[in-house]
Formats: C-alpha cells, sequence, structure tokens
DNA sequence: TTCTTAGTTCAACGATCATTGAACAATAGG
DNA sequence: CCTATTGTTCAATGATCGTTGAACTAAGAA
C-alpha cells in the first residue's frame, strides 16, 4: 500500500474538481454521512453500503484529490474526516449548504429492508 | 429550432445534477458572468469568449436541463437568465457561495493580451 | 426575394468516467 | 507460521463527456 496519500495543498483547492467530485451520488453520500458522523473519523469499510471494495475506494480518492477529504492509514485501515475547515477557507459556505442539501437525500439502501440499520452509527 | 425549451420544475432540481453541471470551468464561467451582470438577461453569443459557438449551445443546454438557468426564445436570440429563486428555495445558500468562489476565478481569456477586454459587456 | 445574424443539430472523435473481477499488499490475530 | 481483514491496483468494459466542423433552421433587415 502506497503509504504517501497525495491531498492538495488548501490552496491547491479548486471549485470545478471540488464541485465535479460532489457530482455524484456515491460521492455526495460519502460526505453526507461523514458530516453527520460530527468529527469523528470513518473507515472505507463503513461505506459498503453505496457500492463495491473497489468502487468505494475509486470514489474515495476522487474525493481526497479534489481535497474534499484527508485520508489517514492507520493499521490496514484508512481514517476519513472531511476537510471542514480547508473547504471553508476557500468557498465561504459552500460546504455547508452542500451538506444541508444533500442530507434530506435517501440513501441507496443496501439489500435489506431495515431502514439504514448502523449506515451512520458504524460497527 | 424548437421552441418548446425543457426547463425542470423547482422541484425536480436536484443537487448532483447542479453539481455537476458546474462543475466544468466553462459552466461555472458562464454562471459567475450572468451572475455579476445582474438581473439582466445575457445571450449565448456574449459568451463566445469562452468558446464556439457550439461549445456555447451545448454547454447552455447542460445548465438548462439541470435547472441552473432559464433559457427564453427571443427572435433568434436566447435570453438567458439564472433561477436564483429556485436555486436558493432548493439549495439555501449554494448559489451565493458558488458565485462568491467563483468570481475570484480568471477568466480564459479571448486571443489576444489586451485582459477581460468587454468579457463582460459582449461585443 | 436575398442576405445576414443567432443559434441548433448531427456525426465523429478522443478523453475521461464508473464499475467489475481478479490479483495483490499490508497489517492484525491466532 | 497461517489466516483473516482492509484496502489498493490493474485491465477491461460500456457509458458519458467536451470539442469540432458541416449542415441546418428561424427570424430580421435590405
Amino acid at each position: 500500500m502506497t503509504d504517501f496519500l497525495e491531498h492538495p495543498l488548501s490552496e491547491d483547492i479548486t471549485l470545478p474538481a471540488v464541485l465535479t467530485a460532489l457530482g455524484d451520488e456515491t460521492r455526495l453520500a460519502i460526505i453526507a454521512i461523514l458530516a453527520c458522523n460530527g468529527e469523528k473519523a470513518m473507515t472505507c469499510g463503513q461505506f459498503l453500503q453505496l457500492g463495491s471494495k473497489t468502487a468505494i475506494s475509486y470514489h474515495v480518492a476522487k474525493l481526497r484529490e479534489a481535497g474534499v477529504i484527508h485520508v489517514r492509514p492507520d493499521g490496514t485501515r484508512r481514517l476519513l474526516t472531511l476537510r471542514r475547515d480547508d473547504l471553508e477557507g476557500r468557498f465561504p459556505g459552500f460546504l455547508d449548504s452542500v451538506i444541508a442539501s444533500a442530507a434530506s437525500i435517501q440513501l441507496p439502501d443496501a439489500q435489506d429492508s431495515t431502514g439504514m440499520q448502523d449506515a451512520v452509527g458504524g460497527r
């Protein structure tokens, strides 16, 4: 596993890149879930409701490369956090409005019918 | 010219569609210019600095289909306006933050070196 | 009518996208 | 050691994207 995860510097985060990164239902769901999880980091595995292991890895990389999230290796896991402060500094008010609007979107539910089960609470 | 231009109803405007529509430098420039033009409508021809006639037509259609702008036929022209109220109703604060952030992006300048010349005023 | 202006439509093209499955790497636990 | 667990990488696939140029439509002006 390449341990040097590239993150753009705050000042290198661009609006088109962020908009493109968020213009996908899966990635929007990821940041919505991250946001309503407070400051706590989450792992890739907690998003498997949204797609295959490979797909999540792909989308997480997109969000990281755009500067939307930070990814920190922790053993075999990756701890994901929203880059709230960096985004607020670059595009004031933007992330909050996106999160507020995205929160009302129904998450693509997993292959059972028990509702969100522990989609947000983690496991 | 098909005179029935399809616009999504306000309640059918989705966040992923809007984010995707704005995740392109040319389209971001279009809405930034529209925004700093106040309430006044603009025509496609006023954006030819940003690309060919065909390209502008393509991007304007994308913005319209996503619900970001309204397009009204007026003779052979199309009068473009931002759907400010509809977007504010659906995603409060979103458009303003995007416009504020996009305003500081340098517009792709035309093929001369005189700066922005009449980038906003049209030709 | 003819000519011009404003914009659309179409087919083509190369580029990027999102997904899949198989293989792999790295850590953790027995 | 062996074996899960967690996540990445790769090649392949079909879909969508953004641009181009040519042809076209619609309206206005001479």
